[in-house]
DNA sequence: GCATTTCGATACGGTTGTGTAGCGTTTTTA
DNA sequence: TAAAAACGCTACACAACCGTATCGAAATGC
């Protein structure tokens, strides 16, 4: 009938939001901190959003979803994109964020315990259908767990970028995968 | 010249500690609470301890230096002991909520960071020498790297044990470290 | 152009946790 | 046995943060 809540304010608001969850972790978020940032005042971000959850649930959407699966006719081709995809993804801190918090959170969250959810999925999808690919192509042996395949190949991986919070770059992800083709023997 | 602090007061509220903790984590602890489930009155914790952070580093001053480093002779024996006890003491929750405080805490925690770093390096110190002795029997190539290779050997574990939070069984651990000596590739 | 609703701003009550103060009681040392 | 200090208990001031209320000003639909 009148006025409509303004899609400024809320892109302002949801920015601000997505930057103090990089930055500090969604626990540690305040709304009072988000009106500080983004400029716009706490009654305009309760008149958008009921609580906290709510605001950065949506804030965080949009975040999973983005990995794809590559098919390179390489095992260690497809899993050097996967990998670097991730990494790209997890350049930023809200990946590290979301998976402490996720972690620490209380039964409630359910719903961002889901978000955490598909993101996983969405870096493990694509590893173990480029496991079942190099099983067919008979790259690799037929009965491999294509489950902990993909638990071997991610956790070094996320265990330095997500935990050790460190860098990691080409060099290192082809040392890496190269190690878990091989096994720690050799050829 | 008088009355001396209680040491069973202490002991009581260092155990309402480590309980909490390991229920909660480092994080949630409150002194009200320990107080609550100590039955110490709180003004007497103030009277041990000058603050929560003090409390709770006292409790879990002794958690690491737990792990002892086997020499079987093996490689594949000798990592099966560090995983299996690395599993042992990760049964309670006390690792995992300290990890996770660890990463979530802000800047100030710099001993608690300590702590978790020598818990990290009980860890990793017994996988390192595992793969240099290996490597001198021949079991494992020179050239290899071993703070490379003790990534690779405890990732797998700590994903699934300290942040899946899930069992890891006899079974599997055999399963994991076949899969690294190996390489998804077989032999 | 007029009613309606958002916006920003300030203030407020409620809740939770911190750390301290006061006080009567109990324990220990000297 | 007397001084000193811990103990438990209650109360308190302080700080954050939440979510709501109220207000004048600005923006929008009809």
């Amino acid at each position: 009938m009148a006025r409509p809540l303004s899609d400024d304010a809320r892109r302002q608001m949801l920015n601000a939001t997505r930057a103090i969850v990089a930055d500090v972790g969604p626990n540690e978020l305040t709304i009072d901190e988000v009106a500080r940032r983004s400029g716009v005042a706490k009654t305009t971000i309760y008149r958008h959003f009921p609580n906290a959850s709510a605001l950065v649930l949506a804030a965080l959407a949009d975040v999973p979803a983005s990995m794809t699966e590559p098919d390179t006719g390489s095992l260690r081709d497809d899993l050097r994109d996967i990998i670097s995809q991730f990494m790209t993804l997890a350049a930023d801190g809200t990946l590290r964020q979301m998976m402490i918090h996720s972690l620490s959170s209380r039964s409630s969250d359910a719903e961002f315990r889901q978000l955490r959810e598909e993101l996983r999925e969405s870096r493990r999808n694509p590893l173990r259908t480029a496991v079942r690919r190099a099983q067919e192509r008979g790259e690799l042996p037929g009965d491999l767990d294509d489950e902990l395949a993909a638990t071997l190949i991610e956790a070094p991986f996320v265990l330095r970028r997500l935990i050790a919070d460190v860098d990691v770059d080409a060099t290192d992800i082809d040392r890496i995968i190269d190690l878990l083709l091989r096994g720690l023997g050799g050829s």
